[in-house]
DNA sequence: CAAGATTGAACGGTCAATCTTT
DNA sequence: AAAGATTGACCGTTCAATCTTG
């Protein structure tokens, strides 16, 4: 492959801006955005996988779990706040089970369904682990942010994450309070 | 025994970084982040895979590319520039070349380096996908927010992502200006 | 048949080892 | 020896297919 003709590269110059401009402030906000998070939990997997050996996703399954009324949730639940596919949950806690943090029990009142209850060894793993996690949090995210920025940030992005939800391709999570009469969900 | 430790969380909590509540609004707003990149950016590859058969890496790749003066970048500064390990640029790379996305050259000033050079296929591919993309983080993203609020993000989370950046475990990386004088990095 | 969970195959990424060039 | 890129082995996740139960 030959390569393209000279075409000066003054950057900038020669876009073909049809449609929203790629360089457009708002859209280095998102590109601000997906940096910050790569970034940052990059750290906190790495923290959390050197003090405790867990992952980012198996901490955020046993806290799921610990907030859950009687400390269990439904499979298909629990792959919804984490944001997982099924079979992605169904793996996750094949590993924690593995490691003794959390049991699996067939679900009483429909018995299609599993839950996943948190043993006490997972609730202590949680203990220990989430001050290394809020720690890290504190440092690698909050530290650079004001008291207002956090506020927010707390505030929009809680509304940017059900705009994404509606009308998402699989269908609403209508899960829920089906084994439990449980808690309502944090936000979605 | 309802949830983990029991922590008298009182509300209007602005007490500064200390042993850090899991209830805490600040903890809060790194969630509802955590949550929004997971949706959004779920959205967006999915629409630009159905839509154009590129991830959204892949997409990130060629964009970097693009910009790039001379429509080129070495492999580890790219690898840099989508957070990706080096091994995970050579194969990103890989797939886009056997698409006749890109080209590879061995880099003219160091024989040891190699560089990814956007082919025209690539340039329009990126073209026609930037449609879907930019449309699909206004939709899923900037319709959540006031022209304020995407100010906010965009400042702030810039600072975010330096400073977790800092004092990562593997070292500072100031790679760039070898092979290529090149532009400024946008977003230190 | 529809829904919940699991399994097998494949994908996309990392780490550690390797090769080449400086 | 150090640095850039690649390769091999492996890991975590998804998709599609399957099994089971309502």
């Amino acid at each position: 492959m030959s390569t393209l003709p000279p075409q000066p590269s003054a950057p900038g110059a020669d876009r073909p801006a049809r449609g929203p401009d790629p360089d457009d402030p708002r859209i280095e906000a998102w590109r601000a955005f997906l940096e910050a998070h790569a970034r940052v939990t990059r750290r906190l997997d790495e923290e959390l996988r050197a003090e405790h050996e867990l992952s980012l996703a198996e901490y955020d399954a046993l806290l799921q779990l610990a907030r859950a009324p009687g400390r269990r949730l439904r499979m298909s639940v629990l792959a919804d706040r984490v944001i997982l596919s099924r079979s992605g949950v169904t793996r996750l806690i094949d590993r924690l089970a593995a490691d003794g943090l959390v049991g699996r029990e067939p679900c009483p009142s429909d018995a299609r369904g599993a839950e996943a209850i948190l043993t006490p060894a997972g609730r202590s793993r949680l203990a220990a682990a989430s001050r290394t996690h809020l720690r890290g949090i504190e440092r690698h995210f909050l530290t650079a942010l004001s008291q207002a920025d956090v506020e927010t940030i707390g505030r929009v992005l809680g509304g940017v994450a059900t705009q994404a939800c509606a009308g998402a391709v699989s269908g609403e999570d209508r899960a829920a309070s089906d084994c439990e009469p449980g808690e309502p969900r944090r936000r979605a």
